[in-house]
DNA sequence: GAGTTAAATGAACATTGTTCAAGTGAGTAT
DNA sequence: ATACTCACTTGAACAATGTTCATTTAACTC
């Protein structure tokens, strides 16, 4: 039962830490890149021993693991928000929002995609089908664009576009490979939608 | 002086053991990843010590940057290999040419892309300007099929459509997502070449 | 308050990248 | 042929980092 000093239950403790450990990791993974995400740093800032990180996450590649199940949460949240009412500016919005959210989240979004797991293990099902889904949201306002389509082809061409935009996206931001600059990119993305849309029959925004 | 027993001077010694490091090293990033690479594993396998890689490479990303570093050579190779007589089919071939290459060597394709420096070491300038030499191999044939653009416009264009290209083939392979069949991929990338040069202005293949 | 149990601890261990003092041997000079 | 030199090799030791687990701690229960 609580008393009055307890402010919080065991369970409440050990779910906070839980937090704590996945932003300080999250932090390190943003600010310095995966590579730089080490037990010992995220324990000491997190004012635990390494210990509970294993007792919380099972090894160290859960807490990355976790770390990219909310990063494609929180991108998901973004794209679904994006106005649906015209599919082709919806089209449009999806892109360009994918791109400002890998800007912004760089590192996160490379720890998604280039994290590889230790000896063959499988990479978690939940994180692999958010991504899909992810990718998929194109799917809708593509329907609504090419009625006469198989639906089948559109939820292809759909990943295809989707993965399209991320290629432009995730090379053009590699700052390893003399980055394009981030308003030529997003201009960039547009001009590759309006072809690409123009190409399927679909009247394009400019 | 050489005498008959040895057969070769030490310098040529040297060179065919880096040989023998390199194609080792190569050989399990290819088979079993990046990840799975080790400094014992490669100097017991090429019959020396752990020392002598070090002498050779300076450290252990020296291995790995070399073997990316002929990833990349082989892979323009295989590039501009491809027939340049009809560009809009030079186009097509560099995409199929591509997947190809790619789906051969995929271990060594993500061991290029996903690989980041200890710390905050600079990735070499010959790999990253290999590769981008790589992507403006479609500049040439889309010169060619659009006589009336800005020459800055298509070296633009030509970076967009091969990462795109690129983002396509490289998550359609990642076995981590339901990976797309390798026959299904390849119509995929075509069928995303003809609305995308259709878009264009460009007559597609189909 | 005593007992039970889940969780925390951190030292010890395992793995792997890196260094370096000592040894080796191919080339060279005499 | 012998001695010398110096670049190269070696592998043990070290450093960094992921992982385990016997012990301790403390929250909860009765």
């Amino acid at each position: 039962m609580n008393n009055v000093q307890e402010e919080s239950s065991r369970d409440q403790k050990k779910y906070r830490r839980r937090l704590q450990i996945l932003e300080i990791a999250r932090g390190i993974i943003a600010t310095k890149g995966l590579r730089s995400l080490k037990v010992r740093d995220v324990a000491e800032a997190a004012g635990c021993s390494v210990g509970s990180v294993y007792n919380e996450f099972g090894d160290f590649d859960g807490v990355i693991l976790t770390v990219n199940r909310e990063t494609v949460q929180a991108l998901t949240l973004r794209l679904v928000a994006v106005p649906a009412a015209d599919p082709v500016r919806q089209l449009y919005g999806l892109a360009t929002t994918y791109l400002e959210f890998f800007a912004e989240h760089a590192n996160l979004l490379r720890s998604l995609f280039e994290h590889r797991m230790e000896d063959d293990r499988p990479y978690p099902d939940d994180i692999l089908q958010m991504v899909m889904d992810a990718f998929a949201l194109m799917h809708p306002p593509l329907v609504r664009l090419l009625p006469n389509a198989d639906d089948v082809q559109i939820a292809l061409l759909s990943r295809t576009l989707f993965s399209a935009v991320h290629g432009i996206i995730s090379l053009g931001l590699e700052e390893r490979m003399v980055a394009v600059p981030p308003q030529m990119l997003r201009q960039q993305v547009e001009q590759f939608l309006d072809a690409h849309l123009g190409g399927l029959g679909i009247l394009p925004l400019r």
